[in-house]
DNA sequence: TCTACATTGTAACGTATATTTCAGTTCGAC
DNA sequence: GTCGAACTGAAATATACGTTACAATGTAGA
């Protein structure tokens, strides 16, 4: 990592100690036993720590090059945050096996943070909204995630009435505003490479009063700003393009958990869809 | 860790959800998603990246029970250096009954065991086939999984020309027949309630020398008679329906190596995308 | 011993930040 | 529709903090 005084700023405290006075030394050897943590409390803390004061602190800190005290702590949370980015299996250096094999395990990897992260609130209230058949049911994806919409739109249909998946060129989506207000609910999908055309969408519709519920990637689409509920998904794979699987995940578990809610009256729906079907 | 909301402020967090005000709710799904360090931040900057004023954040922090903004990151501080103590190895899973956690088991258990049971000579030679940009391509899936053809669809679109997805009623896919020869690739995805007109479009696109790639469930759909290659995937779900997840995990890995197979084609073609998408 | 310089903490300062107040707005219930 | 309660952000306020100036102390070299 800094096996040699350069990048981080251990590395470079480690080679610069010698340029420091008795003092500041005592405030890097103290940063370095209790890295980085000590340099994130305040500078008068971090001093007393060290049994110094607080302008011996940032006497140091200006010596390391930094213009102020912020500027210091701004680059350990830099650091801390780099370091905590995916803790497993990450960075090219896979010895390259089967190539199915890990997409599995980074898919699976997404399944599990996905199933963790997401707030147990949040997909109820989603579960409640989809289960009260009053409300029309407007979904919309962006350019790979509006197969899952459809995929999810294929289902609920089977379950209530007024499910549509708004299709098309992104101007003519803008029709169906014209019908939406404050009874109905707009399932949203927008991953990484978030779609500017989804976002007007989603405000125009915000502005009418339609509850919309995101869902969306680990880092939170702009629509998250203007969305009743979150629904986040973690999706890195070892492609150029983001994996799904997370999403998918949700949108099965979510029509699971309407079916459930729904109860007998889903199966009633089910059967009779059944017997249509065949024809009798 | 955080199994039960309780005692990481990212738990307490998830419990809390329901008692939070709309924008207290934007407050802490920003923490949520990118946590711990968002909270790190000024109480001002913290607002800002979610989209709220900075007393919305103090109001939220208040209702977690904390005395103060300092206290809040003081503890926030408090779990990263315990996390850091501690690398990982945590099993915690919710008490079952969580519609969410069980629906991820089973999708992990799917994943595995598509990813043990594809042969990889069938998957090697379907990434073959696919790179080959020569060989028109057709997608097609029954009612629910349709859209995971449109999805691989997409992607493909970008990878290589001569993409076709074969949308609408089954009766106007029959007109695709009339210029699909030897040449011609077909992928098909078809799982259990086993597809009649899917079938039927099989077996005809066979009988005109089209190859023939099914990506079906682990008990094989009928079509698998006259499929040149076979991708089949596990499906079992806690749910009136099976789960697609196996068959994305097919479908993205597939990408995903056509994309290796490819090796600087597609990313120059990725990279044309993008600067004609920008519009330079 | 004296002088020049480096080192360090105290105290004062100004700024950035948390916190509170309050008025405008939204939202739901009746 | 009308009313009341809840929610929210702008602005005002208080506080904590980083920063700076300066005096006290220590240190090295004549």
């Amino acid at each position: 990592m800094d096996s040699e005084g350069g990048a981080s700023i251990a590395g470079q405290l480690r080679r610069d100690l010698g340029r420091l006075t008795p003092n500041e030394r005592r405030v890097a050897h103290r940063l370095l036993a209790d890295y980085p943590m000590a340099g994130l409390d305040t500078a008068a803390r971090f001093g007393e720590a060290a049994g110094v004061s607080a302008p011996t602190v940032l006497r140091m800190i200006a010596k390391l090059g930094f213009a102020s005290y912020g500027a210091f702590q701004d680059r350990l949370k830099a650091e801390l945050a780099a370091q905590r980015e995916t803790p497993l299996t990450k960075g090219g250096t896979r010895p390259d096996g089967d190539p199915l094999d890990a997409f599995a395990l980074a898919a699976i990897a997404n399944l599990r943070a996905t199933a963790e992260n997401v707030p147990r609130e949040e997909f109820d209230a989603t579960v409640r909204l989809i289960a009260d058949r009053r409300r029309p049911l407007h979904l919309l994806g962006g350019r790979f995630t509006d197969a899952i919409a459809a995929y999810m739109a294929a289902h609920l249909r089977v379950l209530r009435p007024q499910v549509q998946h708004i299709e098309g060129q992104p101007a003519a989506w803008f029709d169906r505003l014209l019908d939406i207000g404050k009874q109905d609910v707009i399932i949203l999908f927008d991953i990484r490479r978030y779609s500017d055309d989804l976002l007007v969408f989603a405000e125009r519709a915000a502005r009418q009063g339609a509850r919309i519920v995101l869902v969306t990637d680990q880092w939170l689409s702009p629509i998250s700003k203007v969305a009743r509920h979150v629904l986040p998904a973690h999706v890195p794979a070892p492609s150029v393009w983001d994996s799904s699987a997370g999403l998918l995940l949700i949108v099965e578990a979510l029509t699971a958990a309407v079916v459930a809610e729904q109860g007998g009256t889903a199966r009633d729906r089910l059967e009779a869809l059944e017997r249509l079907r065949r024809g009798d």
